[in-house]
DNA sequence: TTGTAAGCGTTATCAG
DNA sequence: CTGATAACGCTTACAA
């Protein structure tokens, strides 16, 4: 059906071998060949098949991104930006949005790993990815802890944490609540997490914890958010561990006619370019977004060409002194 | 190095031929023979390489994505549903954001048509796209517009448009401004555009369109909107074309003592979850994100099963009654 | 400067 | 129930 390079060959009347070299620029050939072969696959509108090309070569210059979600507006400009520049870099991206469901980690594991990409950048935080890297298949973790040796690109999280709950407290705030993600799992998010108790408790306060899942839906959320403020009626502070439940909070707070900041004072986390622009006014912990892919884009080259490369890069982060807290 | 079919053939005393058997569950085989080629994957952590399988099957199980951006709350979430229920399917995604960069666009779809997908969903408005169709890839379009025989999915742009204005001269709006993207691409958005425009004019009002290119920077984006204000003292009245440019107008709107809605009405697009849960108050046209996704899963996969399909599927929008309008 | 032939790792056919 | 062999489409030694 779809024309291949004998196929070229026979119209061009050369032999595979020619049709090939023009294809990759390599040897010598006469200009009047390559003029003759470039007309032959424009006539048959002639595609390379890459299964054949990767089984040869034994690459697929593609790296397969395994992140949570691609609906979040930081893994979306992370993954946006990663995806521009491993294209600068001539590869393509194969994505799996995990939703934090484990089954489907592994499945995307196993798929990326039977030689379907080159590399992989996760960010999810996968356990079972362990019994993989020896097959020494380059691999970054992105923000996620896993005891390995496999090079992590992370935010100082605990210094986040600590900022956030500081600048709370300092702006007046005692009954601070702190969301974040479930309690089982080893996410960075437990680093922030430990600095607000950290925190709390050298000033004094007590913390005040919920744990939300990762997969629960939006109205869900809204339900559990509006539970804390009926368990808190005396709740002056937020500290969530994103901007979005941030922001949520914050709508339920108005909406039950309390004032920001003057009745309670809110801090998120991330501080994306999106957020920052549509609420400029959120106090909140900003994430080195592009210094992160970056770094995880070089630390996967050096991977790639079997450079050796540190265990773990630490990069900062600052607060956004909006007018929420 | 890895360890491929004819290793583990060795290590279980078979030949290639069963070790194949055993890993598809194809024919008959002996309880026997099962364990023991299974026992010996198991030792040499053997992973099938799906470059050779590709190349004999001649198909991929992946999907291309190809879509403007990811980082914009309305395609994070159709490329996120997509992605979800494609996995469901048994499908992976590959992903380019073109950032409407037509080189960037070409090059991918060179590469994706390479054999490297076995199908393709398309949201950007690419036009070298048409000289591909005959290779039969099957190919679903959503919301752009592109004059070949590609089945469309797209949702009811100028009825969005419509009742988008309409609104804004019901609630009192006179000086209304519609903010779009660029003016030499076939978009949807220029549905839109002509629905505002002919509202307006069945009003006796002056349509005013303001053009934005499409990977502007949220920075430079904030200066034009600067300038809109700055150029229109009697703005009264605000569309734009998605809700991300909606909100920074509102913002800037205020920051510049403008009252919501009293001074200045504002209604945006796309009505994405996210957007309706951080900015509920914003008024906005609804895009059917989950029907617009189940929709051209369905039509691609009757395409992959060669079956015939509509060339246009137009799904409907509705008024997100907010109060910033 | 060009061509022949072997091989990349898998699966299907056919024979036993 | 199991095995030898050809084939998928491409690239690269090696030969001419």
């Amino acid at each position: 059906m779809k024309p291949k390079l004998e196929d070229v060959a026979k119209l061009a009347n050369v032999s595979k071998t020619t049709v090939s070299r023009v294809l990759n620029n390599r040897g010598y050939l006469s200009q009047k060949t390559i003029d003759k072969v470039n007309e032959a696959m424009e006539i048959l509108n002639y595609q390379p098949n890459s299964a054949a090309r990767q089984l040869f070569q034994q690459k697929t210059e593609i790296i397969g991104l395994l992140f949570p979600t691609v609906a979040n507006p930081f893994f979306g400009e992370l993954i946006q930006d990663l995806e521009r520049k491993l294209y600068k870099e001539g590869y393509k991206v194969i994505i799996g949005n995990s939703m934090n469901d484990s089954e489907k980690e592994e499945y995307y594991l196993n798929q990326l790993l039977s030689n379907q990409v080159d590399g992989l950048i996760v960010g999810t935080h996968n356990r079972g990815i362990q019994q993989y890297q020896k097959d020494n298949l380059p691999i970054v973790a992105i923000d996620r802890f896993m005891n390995t040796d496999i090079p992590i690109i992370e935010s100082n999280n605990y210094y986040g944490g600590q900022i956030a709950t500081e600048r709370l407290i300092e702006k007046g705030a005692k009954k601070i609540v702190h969301t974040t993600g479930p309690s089982e799992l080893e996410t960075p998010t437990h680093r922030r997490m430990q600095a607000y108790t950290d925190t709390m408790k050298k000033n004094n306060l007590d913390p005040l914890i919920y744990h939300l899942d990762f997969n629960i839906s939006y109205e869900e959320k809204n339900d559990i958010f509006y539970r804390i403020f009926n368990e808190n009626p005396d709740l002056d502070g937020i500290f969530a561990s994103n901007d979005i439940d941030a922001i949520m909070l914050m709508q339920i707070a108005v909406s039950l006619n309390k004032r920001i900041p003057e009745d309670i004072k809110v801090v998120g986390y991330d501080g994306t370019e999106l957020i920052r622009y549509l609420y400029p006014n959120l106090t909140t912990v900003v994430q080195p977004v592009k210094k992160i892919a970056d770094k995880a884009l070089s630390v996967l080259i050096q991977r790639l060409k079997e450079e050796k490369t540190e265990q773990e890069y630490i990069l900062d982060v600052y607060l956004w002194e909006g007018t929420s807290s």
